[in-house]
DNA sequence: ACCTGAACACCGTTCAAGT
DNA sequence: ACCTGAACACCGTTCAAGT
């Protein structure tokens, strides 16, 4: 007896691991010790628990993310600090966002997952660098700008690059409140 | 009779439009008219033509790049510009770099590839910062951010993101260079 | 309601045999 | 030197049958 959140919950394990290719089915099947006509009752096909995988991205990533800092009633320069934390400086978030974003690039159901997260982040610092005080064009600029390096951080991390220095998240903080 | 590098092309052709587990040897085969059995004679598996993909990869990518700015003895902001504008507004790399990027991400042989290509790149924008008269600590952190979002610009448009706008680049200048 | 077991298709890989 | 064709293994998918 497996439930669909133990499949998915295994999904998300071996796509971290391997990549969208290495949620396999069968493999799947043999390590929750079921056969694979077991997945085939939660799921129609391996094509539906990758949705699956996105969904549970999209829930935790961004809401989770924005609702944690937006509470706090601290200034717009800080939840931009906090932001860059928690994105920047996240042990577990750079390894799931990175392969949802390499899966992504191969994958169009993922792509539109994706591109839909990346306007609400980017639109989230946009405002915020509003709310700092910068003129509408220079912020949108900037938040763009940053929120590429943010990918770009991810996109690094995930090939097993160094993270960058907290000393580097000042310097761009810097730069953009300019 | 196919050769070699009819193989690679067609491999890297199926890279850029589905990712790594689009490159099959039997569709390959099947499209270039043959059996599998030729390609076993040029590749010794699959794995093979996977490494020569990268292989090409690494030879067009930094050197071309790089090479081609070198040159011309311009000075180190006219480099800078010059370099965003082939990266940011190139047609065609985008889509392999994304590729290559989003394969990096579950495969630890491009992963290798892929991070000595970053340490080339961003140790290049490092050294032109430096020509600009910036100090060396100001100039790591921002060669980072630069080329942090250079690689953000890469995944977002690999996704099918809209590109940045002309505006952006001006921006990014500015700011690194301020 | 949830799972097994057998069957089939697709593709990676091998290899003896052909030209 | 380069390729074919047949064979086998692995995994996705289906489905009738079990509890």
């Amino acid at each position: 007896m497996v439930s669909r959140e133990e499949w998915i919950k295994a999904g998300i394990k071996a796509l971290v691991r391997g990549g969208p290719e290495a949620v396999r089915v069968e493999p799947l099947a043999k390590q929750l010790a079921v056969t694979k006509g077991s997945f085939y009752w939660h799921f129609d096909d391996r094509g539906a628990l990758l949705d699956a995988l996105l969904e549970q991205w999209k829930r935790v990533a961004t809401l989770a993310v924005i609702d944690a800092i937006e509470p706090q009633a601290i200034t717009p320069q800080e939840r931009l600090r906090a932001l860059m934390m928690m994105t920047f400086r996240s042990a577990e978030a750079p390894a799931i966002e990175g392969a949802i974003r390499a899966w992504s690039a191969s994958d169009p159901r993922a792509q539109k997952v994706v591109r839909r997260i990346d306007r609400v982040r980017e639109r989230y610092v946009r405002e915020l660098l509003v709310e700092c005080g910068l003129p509408a064009q220079v912020a949108a600029a900037r938040a763009r700008v940053m929120y590429l390096a943010l990918i770009g951080e991810f996109s690094v991390v995930a090939h097993g690059g160094a993270p960058s220095s907290p000393a580097l998240f000042g310097e761009l903080l810097r730069l953009l409140l300019a």
